[in-house]
DNA sequence: ACAAAGTAGGACTAAATTAGTCGTACTTTA
DNA sequence: TAAAGTACGACTAATTTAGTCCTACTTTGT
């Protein structure tokens, strides 16, 4: 599977609309006018937030809005931010836990699967959210 | 999820260790040596015969050779016959079936989605099995 | 001729992942 | 102080992927 998750399309959805109106807005505003379900809306824009892509305001006349401008925020980490499994593989671990993988000793297509993720982050990396606009 | 497959993942290993021995090989011996599941592994030979990656001799000396040179295979099209969705976004057809969607009207970053999945496919085609060696 | 070693492929089960829901707590402004 | 927000953990449902089982067909060597 190369399918981006709902979460990652959620967010984007919404970085657009932030992006858009250049100003505060809420989960529900931006909810209601993309369709998107709520309750998960609201945990990607937290998980957005934690990220440092977009910053929060609680309370009556709160909301979210970006924390850069949209030329400075690239898909990869957007995806970084909202998507569980980062990696095209499982022995691809930023952290370094090898360890996960059952295959690890007997798989032989580490070095170029390796290859391949860092071509792929290049390839979202170069994508902005300015692009979206 | 930006994840590959199990099926991709043990197709590249099979057509790697195809590209190796240079010759006919039985997806016993191929399962056998690179630990991986036997009767998942022969379905996914099968998937790539018919996806015309590689070819099959049945019978007692029988088994499975690449149809081309290592180079002239890439990694976008082991994927496309691999794995179910080969697209970013399900949106994204390559038979222009864009209804499936529910949010087909809503959604805003369709164009964008597209250029991504262009990019992504360009990083994978540059990639041979040649590279795997 | 026939048995062994292969591929071919459908149907099914199990496991893992993702999507979505619910409930409750905390924060700020009008 | 109430309304409108964010914050977040726990849970359920749905979907997808991985893996298994079973049976049939094909070819080569003896």
């Amino acid at each position: 599977m190369l399918r981006l998750s709902k979460r990652v399309e959620y967010g984007l959805m919404a970085l657009q609309y932030l992006a858009k109106s250049g100003t505060v807005a809420t989960t529900r505003e931006i909810s209601a006018s993309k369709n998107i379900p709520y309750d998960l809306l609201a945990k990607v824009m937290q998980s957005l937030k934690s990220e440092g892509i977009i910053d929060s305001y609680q309370g009556v006349r709160g909301g979210y809005a970006l924390l850069f401008s949209p030329e400075s925020i690239n898909l990869s980490r957007v995806v970084k931010a909202l998507d569980e499994h980062t990696t095209i593989t499982e022995c691809i671990s930023p952290s370094g836990e090898h360890a996960t993988c059952q295959m690890f000793d007997t798989c032989t297509i580490k070095e170029p699967m390796n290859k391949l993720q860092l071509r792929m982050e290049e390839s979202m990396g170069k994508m902005t959210i300015a692009e979206l606009l």
